[in-house]
DNA sequence: TCAAAAGTGTTATCCTTACACCCATGT
DNA sequence: ACATGGGTGTAAGGATAACACTTTTGA
């Protein structure tokens, strides 16, 4: 007799690798609609996985053949799609954050795969203030979520600025000068409740007016808030751990890395104080050669001094400012 | 049918309150061996429950009848305790993390449950450090990692420092100066795999020599090690969210404020910095009375400012340094 | 009057931020 | 020569960490 307690456990995973000028996350493209996009997951079967991670790594090696490095697993997520009538077992979603290092063939999936990269900011263009404040921003989002709010917040007085005013202020900054690179869950979080991207209307939450510009590109199921979520901790983690060699090319020059640094937290940074940053760190050490595929005066090359774990608890990168 | 994926999930939960002079955790204490304490824990019924911490939030308040404020979730973990053969279904532990308000009564719970308040320091004796150092690191575990880490890191050579020895300075400070109080679950860890708890011992992990000496209560399960994430979160979250106010009465002196910022990371602050952090951040605003219960001179009472939510992305408190 | 705890003022130091400038290579 | 990107030095500002000291109560 099946318990009423027997769910199944789907594991996640947002795969994140560094394509040239953006981080790029593995997805299956299986269907034709919008919501093609969708993270790749295997079922947790407990007779054969010894551990939940254990169970992530053994199908990702299997289903795409990747080998992944750095491993974090996010939370667990309720499955917010209708229940299917069929009897089929409840799935609780368990989102991973993995990383897959660059360098010759590294990255490469099996042709026969229908999974391929598609960079992060495809889902989330907002995210991207690498060249300037995306123009989605103040031309879409805004407005509509003034409008929302207005409606939300009828019950505000006229004094206090509505909760939801200040959910949006908080999420999209005062001013341009106060983005805050990892609130990406609380401001897709926003666009879904209300009613500002295709997944929220798919799931029934009607009760505001769908926008009619599509923000970003959708995914299936809960996928887009697992990498919202993934987002967020990477562009956390960064700054406290040096995760950002997982991503890199053994070899790496500086200025590769700071571009690295700001393609994950969608911001461009100071160079020198980048380097100082760096440099105090103690982060990297000169490999000794030189790349001349830059364009300018050739650059020195590093390497990650992997030693430094041996030192002390190492820590990331600083991004604060531009 | 049943599925080869069916697992149950069990909802644990560690909620914490201050009491006089510590953190404490509701337990269950049934049994009457030594790993009598065990976590209070409902099944999730997808069924019933729409959400997962719907699920916790509602067996919590049916069992304890406290009502949770903070709910934060903290992970799933393996189920590392052995199958059981009978065939019930595989269990995987999503921990959370809930606070419960001071206050008259709010922490009271009904006298005919078996659980009650204890002091997370029973558990984990060597992250207090408020007082001194504590003895327990250098009498006995320091040592005991030690021989372990010899053993276990033979294959060292005599000019690098083994990667164990590397884990236990790391862990436990390279010197009285630099204890990193949000490295529980590393600490909790290695003294796991080096067999010096005695949950190590029951989980069959007994290729090392199980040390003679209790290091702080045990669990029941995987218990301690829930615990110790908990621990670590909460003393990470407190330094960038204002989540202590959570745990305090509506009004406080100070002083309060800061011992009870003290019980949560273990270490006793700069009075005056503690005092500059606090206004600089706004945090709090004077209520007008004063305690005369303090001992000396009357204390201003103080209330968090709610409306710091309103203003901007609300910090936590620093604690670095002493 | 003295112990105990509350509360204030000031300074040295470091890290962050920002600016201005020089260097080596390809075309 | 000049465009392009690599690389360095130095100064202003703010937060942190540490210091010494005064005030108000109860016993």
């Amino acid at each position: 007799m099946m318990s009423s307690h027997a769910v199944q456990i789907a594991l996640s995973a947002v795969i994140i690798c560094l394509q040239d000028n953006y981080p790029a996350i593995l997805r299956n493209s299986g269907s034709d609609d919008v919501f093609a996009d969708a993270l790749p997951f295997g079922m947790f079967n407990p007779e054969t996985h010894k551990t939940l991670e254990g169970g992530l790594r053994s199908w990702v090696t299997e289903k795409t053949g990747l080998s992944l490095g750095y491993c974090e697993q996010l939370q667990a997520f309720d499955d917010k799609s209708p229940n299917k009538a069929d009897g089929s077992l409840h799935t609780v979603n368990l989102g991973y954050l993995a990383l897959s290092a660059s360098g010759t063939g590294k990255n490469t999936i099996p042709g026969n795969l229908a999974a391929s990269w598609k960079s992060w900011y495809a889902f989330f263009p907002w995210e991207d203030w690498r060249a300037r404040r995306p123009e989605i921003i103040d031309e879409l989002i805004i407005p509509a979520l003034n409008k929302w709010a207005a409606h939300e917040g009828a019950y505000a007085t006229t004094e206090e600025i509505s909760p939801a005013h200040t959910r949006i202020k908080q999420a999209f900054g005062f001013n341009n000068n106060d983005w805050n690179d990892e609130l990406v869950v609380e401001r897709y979080g926003l666009l879904y409740e209300a009613g500002l991207v295709v997944e929220s209307i798919r799931d029934g939450n009607s009760s505001h007016k769908p926008g009619n510009a599509p923000l970003g590109a959708a995914m299936a199921d809960n996928g887009r808030f697992i990498l919202a979520t993934a987002m967020a901790s990477l562009r956390t983690r960064l700054k406290v751990r040096p995760v950002i060699f997982e991503l890199m090319s053994d070899e790496f020059t500086l200025t590769g890395l700071q571009q690295s640094v700001e393609s994950l937290c969608g911001r461009s940074l100071h160079k020198q104080n980048f380097r100082r940053q760096i440099d105090n760190a103690n982060l990297v050490e000169p490999s000794g050669t030189t790349s001349q595929t830059t364009g300018g005066r050739p650059a020195a090359l590093y390497r990650f001094r992997k030693q430094i774990i041996n030192e002390y608890t190492a820590r990331g990168i600083r991004t604060g400012g531009g």
